[in-house]
DNA sequence: GAATTACATTGATGGCCGTCAACAATGCGG
DNA sequence: CCGCATTGTTGACGGCCATCAATGTAATTC
């Protein structure tokens, strides 16, 4: 059972005899002491677990928003795509982070799995229906959007500010500074992304990630282990690279 | 009178002869409605309207968030600077626009007075109470947040795929498109900010803000007027530029 | 496990843009 | 009205990065 994803009605079950809470909430709303039993046993019942292959589109920018999502497995990029076939990731997705969020009644972004990926949706009507009926739950989500926003801010940095090697340098800082924030180490970085991907996050070509990354490597501050991992050498050198 | 900022006390009280709602946040909320009138009269009280000049810091990145903001009169501008001195405006702010949310406890970015300024302020432990008081906000305060997430993802792309005279473009073409939404024609734009902002916006040097506004002016899509104002000859061909 | 596909690396070239420098224009204070 | 400070423009140069192309390597399929 240990491979099961989050949220399927097993997994719920198992979180009903603690607060009822479905579990892929609980990564977003910080506590779920603010959802009542009555309330959770109705979100379960919502709740649409769904897997999505690698490179499924979860959610097209300009569709018409209707579903509000939570990954609960797996990795999704937020992308915009311009005109002429250019394709910008405005950030990656993984467990518990939100996703569906709109300012007007269609997604503004769309949502692409980069891994085989495991989401939890909810009708965006049902979703908005809680907000209002459980007034406490607003703040932890004012606080979630609110995070991202400051998250956004800062990647405008990394876009505006950084040669491509400080792009690659803060973001795996980033990374590692995540993995420790779950109780990981954090001294080895799993790229779950394809160079592609990652060059459409930061900004830059696809062949120029490589280089930077041999770059960096060649500074003594990471070392590339096979195609998908990097192993932090030096990590106060590697964020001061990350600020150029 | 017609020069006096907005959420004065006179222009308050000319407001309540309405609905009650302190003018500061009608643009904000989409609508008063949801402000009964002895809420509105204590957020009446609440409000401290402040004048900032030029370049005055509003807030400062890494301070304590003890106070909300929306912009009256002026314009601002979220500002993020790099250990070695680069400067970073995340995004402007003009009339109606909140700043001062954040996720933590202190600001993840600082605000600056791009011209003389007028702000309604707001304590943060106020403003949050009127939202746990009135649930029926929280909706819209939502969707403001969650608008300015899908302009930074907007930002992003044009920090991470346009060249600087495309850059230059959007951005013209942006602003256009908020005049229009305000009732004007927006066939001129004034540029409120220096060269040297407008850079710190786009990722671009100030030198190069020159150079593509003088390319664009010689393709014939723009003319620049003074050292202010742009006005734009042909809509179509600068939203074209704006998409490489 | 061989063949095929997808992904990654490396090199060469050119263009865009940052930087430095000089100058021009505007605005401000006396 | 003059002088100074700020802001904007223009030119020259170099470096960084996109692009194209070729090769190398891992992953997938049968």
């Amino acid at each position: 059972m240990k491979h099961l994803p989050r949220c399927t009605i097993d997994y719920a079950v198992e979180a009903s005899r603690e607060t009822g809470c479905p579990d892929c909430l609980k990564k977003t709303f910080e506590s779920c002491d603010h959802i009542d039993l009555p309330t959770a046993l109705k979100l379960r019942e919502l709740q649409r677990q769904k897997s999505f292959e690698k490179r499924a589109i979860i959610q097209n920018e300009g569709d018409t928003a209707t579903t509000i999502g939570i990954v609960t497995k797996g990795m999704a990029a937020v992308v915009k795509h311009t005109e002429d076939g250019k394709r910008q990731i405005v950030g990656f997705l993984s467990n518990g982070d939100l996703f569906g969020i709109s300012p007007r009644d269609e997604y503004f972004a769309s949502v692409e799995a980069i891994t085989h990926v495991e989401a939890c949706l909810f009708p965006k009507a049902d979703f908005d229906a809680l907000i209002a009926s459980h007034p406490q739950l607003a703040p932890d989500l004012l606080k979630a959007v609110s995070h991202e926003l400051a998250e956004a801010a800062n990647h405008t940095v990394l876009l505006g500010q950084l040669t491509s090697s400080g792009r690659i340098a803060a973001y795996l800082c980033e990374r590692a500074e995540r993995l420790r924030s779950e109780g990981l180490d954090g001294k080895t970085v799993t790229l779950e992304m394809t160079r592609s991907d990652l060059g459409d996050y930061l900004g830059i070509s696809m062949e120029h990630v490589s280089r930077a990354l041999g770059y960096l490597a060649g500074e003594g501050l990471i070392r590339i282990v096979g195609r998908r991992n990097v192993e932090i050498l030096d990590l106060s050198g590697l964020q001061e690279a990350g600020r150029h």
